[in-house]
Order: structure tokens, then sequence, then C-alpha cells
DNA sequence: GAGTGGTCTAGACCACCAC
DNA sequence: TGGTGGTCTAGACCACTCA
């Protein structure tokens, strides 16, 4: 095959007309990674299931297996594919997860494996309210999902969360569902509302407990908490959950890695 | 060259002895990774410098150039090198950090960029204490510098560090250099000292005030702040520096992303 | 044994930089 | 103009999985 490297995808096929001036020049694999994003985007693979093999993906878009995988090696490191040698490679899932909740930093001080209980307090759909409705990029007047719930290490509250989520892409989420699931939330978002969260972002702050929150979690109003606001997005980078927790960190820790 | 995928390095020119059981296999451009980590932890090229170009490796080594690319590949994505196209290959330093603070994840809650002043209040030899000891892998009775400074927004108190360093690899340390020295402080370390950080471990809390800090952030005790554990690394995972910090949090946040 | 990802090579050309 | 990293190809063999 000729060496049509830094050339656009199959541009030997296509007719390439007067570039309009700021060509936005991308190399094949990344032109390839973006297209199996829009794959993944559009569902075509579902979250668990294998994708075509490099050799297929190759031929399919008639490049050699080393374009191919060099797009996956990129997807592989974002999390969105994860690879098994001898078996394929695979659309990331919330389902297997070792540590239960991916996304979840907080740890006990001592080494035990956090192990936590859910207890839903409320599952209502309302009006977005201002702030939120700017954060998941809603329209005002629009509806939205808000769940509460805690997370108890046996009968100790550690965790008090507030979840946003907009109403018309969790049209079918109730309390009677939630109640019901086993498994970490971000597997039924994905089992039941095709959607997939990929990354988050959160924004850590020291608080004071005030009266709600200090009755829920069974502390002295005032009590520094850990406040911890995440903005988790699916693919395209849309924001879809926001979520507002308050951790109790006498005997927990968030934990991150700086590299 | 003959196909040698999976054999050690320059297998074809040492002696194979008996494999010990769990001949613990190691792909070649890991080998080769790992030797160029041990030249960058023995000195054979300082942070800022470049490193011998990829084609020049690759004749030293005796691999092709693919197999050398794969190990820099993976020794930039952990921020250990930095390449630059057409310059070469850098040894990565904390000297060029546009965010100036490369692990202080600290931002203003409005999108002002950080610039902060610091204030040294503290700098001295001790035994260092049994945790800290601990954390640092040092031997009980051997000696710590023990560092407390101010970071400043204007004239408001917003970061109080403590922060424990080895006597021994810290043999010059001295309140004076701290005062002299324009810059981020893990470039001195690097310039003067020979320890390059190359990754850090958070523990996040949040803490009420107490007396001496309050009074040194010139907040009311009792005031809840964000309590941050830092132990950093340096080349081969050994720890060389312990920051306990206290954070203001009431104009800023702790931003992290989760991936 | 067939199929998958993983490693390695050799060689081509492109994009960028400095002299 | 020559050197550096960046992309792409083609083809070989290895390691792993599963029927």
């Amino acid at each position: 095959m000729e060496d049509n490297a830094g050339m656009p995808l199959r541009a030997d096929d296509l007719a390439m007309p007067e570039l309009p001036a700021g060509p936005a020049f991308s190399p094949l694999y990344r032109q390839i990674k973006s297209l199996l994003v829009k794959s993944l985007q559009g569902g075509a693979w579902l979250p668990g299931q294998v994708i075509p093999s490099e050799v297929e993906l190759a031929a399919r878009f008639r490049v050699s297996q080393g374009t191919v995988r060099k797009a996956i090696d990129e997807m592989a490191a974002e999390n969105l594919l994860v690879r098994r040698q001898g078996k394929g490679t695979f659309v990331a899932t919330h389902a297997e997860q070792a540590t239960q909740y991916r996304f979840l930093r907080l740890t006990p001080d001592d080494g035990t494996p956090p192990e936590l209980q859910r207890k839903l307090l409320e599952c209502r759909r309302m009006r977005a309210p201002a702030d939120v409705a700017r954060l998941l990029g809603l329209n005002p007047a629009e509806s939205a999902v808000q769940v509460r719930r805690l997370l108890l290490k046996g009968d100790i509250p550690v965790v008090l969360d507030d979840i946003w989520l907009p109403g018309t892409a969790f049209k079918g989420l109730t309390v009677e569902r939630l109640q019901a699931w086993r498994g970490p939330m971000y597997r039924l978002f994905e089992a039941e509302f095709a959607v997939h969260m990929i990354r988050a972002e959160e924004k850590i702050r020291a608080v004071a407990a005030g009266a709600e929150e200090a009755g829920l979690l069974l502390l002295p109003v005032g009590a520094p908490l850990l406040s911890v606001e995440r903005l988790s997005y699916t693919y395209g980078d849309r924001p879809v959950e926001l979520r507002r927790g308050l951790y109790q960190t006498t005997a927990h820790h968030y934990r991150n890695e700086l590299i």
C-alpha cells in the first residue's frame, strides 16, 4: 500500500478539494479513533461487548493493523476500551469494576476494603434549579431527577449524596427501580438508560455540617465534612450527572494520585 | 536482524543460563525503559537536558527504533520525559511548568490564575518524628528537615504547609537558601539536591482548625479546613518528601479529574 | 489449531526545527 | 540542508484463550 501518512482517511478514494485554510490536519489513527468513538456513542457496540478484531477493523478502514492498534491504544488509555489478550477488545463497562465504585475515591484509613451499604432517601422529578441546569447544560424549566442517598459502613453513615440527572435522558428512573437494583449505579445507567460515564471532574472543599446534613450523618452541627462536587461526562464530553457529596472523613480519606 | 521478540535484551550476546523458575518475562521495550530509568536515576542526563536521539539509542541497544520509541512513549506518558518534535526528547523538569505548581491542585473558584506569594515561617533540622520517619522510610533517630510556610493570595493566607525532608539528602538546605530561591521549590530540589519528584500520593480530609493553625490562617478556631497529606516519590518509587497542608477552601477548591 | 492481542523489525515518508 | 520526533506500512513471530 502506498504511504499515506498525514493524509485524511481514504484520501485515495475521496476527491481532495481546495483546503479552506486551517486544514485541521489529523493523523490517520486519530481519524479512526474518532470514528470508533462515534460508533460507541451511537451504541454500535454496547458496554461489555467485544468490538471487531484489529485485523478486521484494519480491513474495514483499509489501513494497516498498526494504525488501528494505535487508535485503540489511545482509547484503552482513556478507559473507553479494555484489551484482553487472546480474547479481543471490549467496550469498557462499570459492571465488573473490581473496585465496585470506579469514581469513588473514599478509602478507609486502615486497609480494609470499602464495602458500603446504600440507603435511598429520596428520588423525585422537579424543575432543575438554576445552578444545576447550568452545569448540566439544561434549558431553564427543563425537568431533572434528584436522588438523595446515604452510604453507610455498618450502621455509620459515611457519605450523603445528592445526585442530579437530566429528566429527559432518565425518563423511567423511579424509586422502585433504584431500590431493586443491585450493583453500581453507573451500571444501571448503562443498562437501562444507555448512558455511560467515561470521566468526571471533581471540586473538593472543606465545609461545616449544617443542621440537615448533621442530622442525616449523625454528627454535631458544624462538624467538618468533605464537600465533593462531581460532574460526570459521557461520550463527546457531554455532562450528564451532577453529584454533590458530603464525606465523613474521620475514619476515611479521599485518596489521589498525582502524576 | 533476527526476530527476538520476547527474549531478554541482548539475548544473542549473553549466555542464557537455566531459568530459575518464574523467568519474569518482560518485553524488550520494558527492559530498555528500565535501563533508561536507571540512567535518569543515576543522573546520566539531568532535568531539562536532551537525551540521545531515538536512532542513537536504538543503535546503542541494538534494537529497532520502534522498540526504543515504545519505551520512550511510556516514559513520556509518566511525565519522566518530554518529547519535542524536531528538537529531541528531554528529561522532565519542574522548572518550566506553565502552572508553576505541578502538584498543587488548589484553584480559585473564579477562573483567575493562582498567583500565590510564599512566606517562610520556619526551617529547622531535628530528629524525625516516628510517623514521619515511617512514611519516609527513615531509620528512627535519623535527622529530618522541617519547613513550615504559608501561601498567600494577596494578604489572605490560603495554605499552611508543613514539609518534611530526609536530612541526609537535603544537607545544605537552610532558611537563607529557601528565602533566596525564586521559582518552584521542586525546581530547587532538582538543581541543588538532585532530587526529582516524579509522582505523589495524597490523602485528603476535612478537619477543624486548631488554635495554632487558626492563628496562622487568620481564621476562627474550628473553621473547616482541607487537610492534604502528600507523599512525593522520586525515581524508583522512593518517598522523599512528606507534606502536610491545610487549605482554606472558601474561595478556592481542590480540583480533580477522574478517568 | 485457529483467532486474538502483543512484540519486534525494517524501511518509507512527513512535520518540525535549527543552522 | 540535515537531524529530530511522528506516522504509516508490511510482515514476522510470540503469548494467550478457547473450542
